[in-house]
DNA sequence: AATACAATGACATCCACTTTCATTGAAGAC
DNA sequence: GTCTTCAATGAAAGTGGATGTCATTGTATT
């Protein structure tokens, strides 16, 4: 196991006992499946990666369980406009600067700081009072480029 | 009737005569509410605005009304992860930056093309084709900030 | 005016997500 | 270790935004 799932699970467990909530085995499998991912996902996703090894997940568990692990701050909640209702592991820093390619889907993050400056200056010019930053960039990623090419 | 306006409404029923689709009441009452309104919406706010005036409008004609705007070229269909599939007019450039006040909801652009063509440099330094682009930025707006304060 | 067929709107359906509720199971009490 | 409490689970029902269905209405061409 590493450093980093270590602690996330460190993390969360300190959550479940503050809150008197309960560390269940669905709970365990689920952040497993999640840290181990290692990139943005939504619940169908982690649900059918968990299905093939564990049958006894519900869907709505998967969901609950995501939702659970925003709540504690392992995890932050965003969307792409899909419709689906995507997770991410927190700690990145305040920075969601994706790349999602528009062939097979994958959200691959980026870092952007240099931009991410300037527009938060421009922005504050306009009397806006800035609290999230969020920057999309749909194209095709390099894997898939080669792979039609 | 200001110049844009009429322009938008050339444009549409150009649209409309080329694809041989019909030119309705509705659809004309729906087209010059959202010009009126100039701003990023979606289906509920226009709904409600022309409930108001003409009670004879289902929203399921709203609903395709916006998507019918949307491939005449005339509207820009975009999402802000709140579950509502929004319209901005288009012709504003492929530039999409948006302040999502977080206290009003309401949505307002800014224009950023200094930073664009960076942007673009970094992603495509990792091998990331881009076909698109979103800057979303939530937080305050100045009304709101001022009328809070 | 007559004809053809797109558009409308009430209603049903879809899909992602959430809630309900009977049952299961985790964790503290003893 | 057993008991007790009450959170968690999962199957199924419910939500809400968006879309599809279909009988009827309305537009535009003949």
């Amino acid at each position: 196991m590493t450093q980093k799932k270590q602690k996330v699970k460190e993390q969360f467990h300190l959550f479940l006992t503050k809150k008197r909530l309960k560390a269940t085995l669905q709970r365990n499998l689920i952040l497993d499946a999640f840290v181990d991912l290692d990139r943005p996902t939504h619940m169908d996703e982690l649900y059918l990666i968990l299905r093939s090894k564990h049958s006894h997940i519900g869907h709505a568990t998967v969901y609950r369980a995501l939702r659970l692990f925003a709540a504690a701050g392992i995890a932050r909640e965003f969307s792409l406009g899909d419709g689906l209702t995507r997770y991410e592991l927190a700690g990145h820093g305040k920075r969601h600067d994706y790349l999602v390619c528009s062939d097979c889907g994958t959200v691959t993050e980026f870092d952007n700081s240099s931009i991410e400056e300037r527009q938060l200056a421009v922005a504050r010019s306009m009397g806006f009072t800035v609290e999230a930053l969020k920057i999309e960039l749909r194209g095709v990623c390099s894997r898939c480029l080669t792979q039609s090419g």
